[in-house]
RNA sequence: GCCGCUGUGGUGGAAUAGGCAGACGCAAGGGACUUAAAAUCCCUCGGAGUAACAUCCGUGCCGGUUCAAGUCCGGCCAGCGGCACCA
């Protein structure tokens, strides 16, 4: 078969019925099958995009025959820094290169013959979609979930612009290579933080893998402690938080994050340490991530010359300054307990601070620092107490006194969206003199991206210097204002897409509620899972923010979730350039045709597990097809026989057929593509043993089981098997057609065949007949001569039966 | 350092729920057809052992539970992924 014209003709024909737009009559019988949608930066699909989409497609192809109303669009996360750098070496503007990338892989995903609805298309960086983008920033402004504050952020010093964190590798750009540092910008957050419990807890009731939801829940990073005050000699307070209040009384020193406001309180409370101060906060600031965050790295810090009070015992506790506390955790604050922390352990023995046990181990020699749970001494009123019990009373006496109490800590930091980039969704705020920080009325977006940026990186937004941008008038007094420079994070945009899908058209909403409420939340997710703490968390919180404003009434966007594996180079290294090992899909397409190609990725990996390249297998999944072919051909010219009963031969290609039937019905839900694959080659060699054997066939029967193989080949060799269907004389498309039914009576056999074990040995095989009692069928195992001669003499003392599966004679 | 996942033939990978390890393929070897090759079809294919059976060993390593362990438990080793001074 002429792989090549055959494909083109069935999506021509595709297309022009209409097959992959949603009906919308049907809504009640939805199936959103989602996949994450692709970054238009290079010119062609890669391996990646083949695994993730080809697959995923056969699932949807599935669910659609068995009578489900297939939703699943396509589209392009189109703005972001990859345009942006590559219009930065070559001079071609992101808007350009972005729509030719576009109209390629277009091209080259309509080749691949998935069932996207492209009637639903949509860009991320077109106005119709980005102005509901900036939409849904002026929402969460109006919800108070967004705000402006400064905050240290990512920054490399050769490129000149702000880094996302995904954009540091190691500490290091991933564009040039340089050490990332840190730098005060005053920016755009989203109170994420404010639903890190809800994000949290849904988890659970999410069918996602575990894998990630851990992933998740690590980075929310949940702790249940206290918050204690100690108070500082003039007079503030010094708020601590920490997991162990049990340790309190053993409290050796305060410390402070270098960047905590009270150091320059100290320095002039106490001039004599100034200087030392001063230069401890400035070698602070200039040491970048990978120092910083070493855990390797000596202890350093400083002392302040302050002292504050211990708010049980009343003890003077020196205050320290030492950059292993981190300002951005807690409250940028801690209490030392030296002998039950690490860090402060080897903190004090640096700097010859007294250590104080007040932990000792339930029965065994307590070695200093003991960071583990034990009987509390040297505790005042609290001394022979469990840990456990400690903190919650320690935390309640503390209520009581008015010096802190219990308190959560998460380890999720709000999210950064403003971009020093040219390449985003301007952020639709204005900042005037008079009135402040104005948000752009509804009425005037989108606030569009002007083209003509000169978008080389100069340490500033490329748009602060496109005046035709920044000026503008404020909104509220109607004089003299300026645009935000900045746009957002890339991740805005894909927080929110899957919305707009179903809705895409909607020029005068982001999305209908009532549209959206019907659609959504997605079935079935798939897409890699590097995208596990980002994206994912990401549009879990956009979805619970519109959900409380009214516009939604569900909680989580992606009911179910599959990660594909990774595809690695033939070295078993990730494919990249600088490797050498990048595998093309299209010489393979070329070759065999984009069903082959699809089929090959579904057979020869464990679809979750993925692994390295190997092209093996591929010829002999073509030359499967062309067995298949042969074998639907000849059936075409089989001619009616006067044979129309189940004779033995007949029943056993029955039972093969339901056999594979229930298989794949099972494995496909599960994307385990590789053993439908196997089922089906199964069922093939059945159907040709069957054919070779018998020369007198049931036809009608035979026919039937031939149209029932194309039924189920279906959703994995799509136009092939459109192709065959045509073949065997249909009009309608196979896609049209019910995925194959299971009949458990076929499935039920007159005789099965039993393992025989004797003492758990395999001595045996047996064909037993269905439907004994278990002393019936030990009776014939007993009688037959291979057993009889091993048991002879010996007793019987006990017989396990496994149904349909093994007999065990333990005898003795 | 902490958390998680994964270790199965020459190879990709199978193995509901503790029940015949290696499904389905690839590669390899042998054979049929052919002048020949390709294609196609048939046979063998974890290791040791045997003339052939028998038998023994075998799912990273060491133990354990069980009539029965790739699967459960305990302890290691290796690889991968995530987090990493989070108080």
């Amino acid at each position: 078969m002429d792989m090549k014209s055959v494909e083109s003709k069935w999506q021509a024909k595709w297309e022009k019925s209409k097959i992959n737009v949603f009906n919308k009559k049907n809504a009640d019988k939805k199936m959103y099958v989602l996949e994450m949608f692709s970054y238009p930066s290079g010119s062609k699909l890669h391996v990646g995009h083949w695994y993730n989409y080809g697959p995923t497609d056969t699932y949807a192809r599935f669910k659609k025959m068995q009578g489900y109303e297939l939703f699943q669009p396509m589209g392009f996360d189109a703005f972001g820094l990859p345009a942006e750098n590559y219009a930065i070496k070559t001079g071609i503007h992101p808007k350009d290169s972005t729509e030719k990338n576009i109209e390629t892989m277009e091209r080259q995903l309509k080749n691949m013959g998935a069932m996207f609805d492209w009637s639903a298309e949509m860009v991320t960086c077109e106005e119709n979609y980005y102005k509901w983008t900036q939409w849904l920033f002026l929402q969460l402004y109006k919800k108070g979930l967004a705000y402006r504050k400064e905050a240290l952020v990512n920054w490399c010093p050769s490129c000149e612009t702000v880094l996302a964190n995904e954009q540091v590798i190691g500490g290091e750009c991933e564009r040039c290579g340089s050490i990332v540092n840190r730098k005060d910008m005053t920016q755009w957050f989203f109170k994420i933080t404010e639903y890190a419990e809800e994000l949290l807890d849904c988890l659970d009731d999410l069918d996602w893998p575990e894998k990630t939801k851990l992933m998740q829940k690590n980075w929310i990073g949940k702790s249940t402690g206290c918050e204690i005050q100690f108070e500082c000699e003039t007079g503030d307070i010094i708020n601590v938080f920490t997991t162990r209040p049990d340790t309190v009384f053993g409290v050796n020193y305060v410390v402070l994050a270098p960047e905590h406001p009270l150091a320059e309180k100290f320095k002039q409370v106490h001039p004599e340490n100034a200087d030392a101060i001063a230069e401890y906060v400035q070698k602070a600031s200039e040491s970048n991530d990978i120092d910083r965050l070493s855990t390797t790295r000596e202890k350093t810090g400083v002392f302040t010359g302050a002292y504050a009070t211990h708010p049980l015992t009343g003890k003077k506790l020196p205050i320290y300054l030492a950059d292993y506390v981190l300002y951005s955790y807690g409250t940028g604050a801690v209490m030392a307990v030296a002998a039950h922390d690490e860090r402060d352990y080897a903190f004090a023995t640096k700097y010859n601070l007294p250590i104080t046990q007040v932990i000792q181990k339930k029965g065994g020699e307590t070695v200093l620092p003991f960071c583990e749970d034990g009987i509390l001494v040297n505790s005042g009123s609290f001394d022979g107490l469990p840990s456990d019990e400690a903190r919650d009373a320690i935390a309640v006496h503390l209520t009581k006194i008015g010096k802190g109490g219990k308190k959560i800590n998460y380890r999720l930091r709000d999210w950064s969206v403003s971009r020093q980039r040219y390449w985003g969704a301007p952020i639709p705020m204005i900042h005037c003199e008079k009135c402040g920080v104005v948000p752009v009325p509804e009425k005037d977006l989108p606030v569009k991206l002007p083209y003509d940026v000169e978008f080389r990186p100069s340490g500033k937004s490329p748009l602060a210097s496109h005046e035709g941008f920044m000026n503008c008038t404020c909104p509220n007094c109607g004089g003299k204002a300026k645009r935000d420079p900045d746009t957002l994070d890339t991740f805005v945009c894909s927080s929110w897409y899957y919305l707009r899908y179903p809705d895409a058209h909607n020029d005068k909403q982001a999305f209908s509620t009532e549209v959206a409420d019907k659609m959504c939340p997605v079935d079935v997710y798939v897409g890699g899972s590097e995208h596990a703490c980002m994206h994912l968390l990401y549009a879990r919180f956009i979805t619970k923010a519109l959900r409380d404003m009214g516009y939604l009434h569900f909680d989580e966007p992606f009911k179910r979730l599959v990660h594909q594996g990774i595809i690695l180079g033939p070295d078993g290294n990730r494919m990249s350039k600088s490797h050498g090992n990048v595998i093309s899909p299209d010489v393979y397409v070329d070759e065999y045709g984009s069903d082959i190609f699809r089929l090959y990725l579904m057979f020869g990996f464990s679809y979750t597990e993925g692994g390295p390249w190997n092209d093996d297998g591929i010829k002999s999944v073509a030359k499967f097809t062309e067995r298949v072919e042969r074998l639907v051909r000849k059936s075409t010219e089989e001619s009616k026989t006067g044979v129309t009963e189940m004779r033995a031969q007949e029943k056993a290609l029955n039972y093969a057929k339901h056999y594979a039937i229930k298989c794949i019905t099972r494995d496909a839900e599960v994307f385990s593509f590789n053993t439908s694959v196997a089922r089906i080659m199964e069922y093939v060699n059945a159907l040709q043993k069957y054919d070779a054997e018998v020369t007198d066939k049931n036809v009608a029967f035979y026919k039937e089981a031939i149209e029932d193989l194309i039924r189920m080949f279906a959703p994995f060799a799509p136009h092939f098997s459109e192709e065959l269907w045509e073949i065997t004389g249909h009009k309608s498309s196979v896609f049209e057609e019910t995925f194959p039914l299971v009949d458990e009576q076929a499935l039920v056999k007159d005789e099965v065949e039993y393992a025989v074990q004797i003492n758990s040995k395999i001595k045996a095989k047996m064909m037993i007949a269905q439907g004994l009692s278990d002393e019936e069928m030990q009776a014939i195992v007993c009688q037959n001569p291979e057993i009889a001669e091993q048991i002879a003499g010996k007793t019987v003392r006990k017989c396990i039966i496994v149904k349909g599966r093994l007999i065990n004679l333990i005898v003795g």
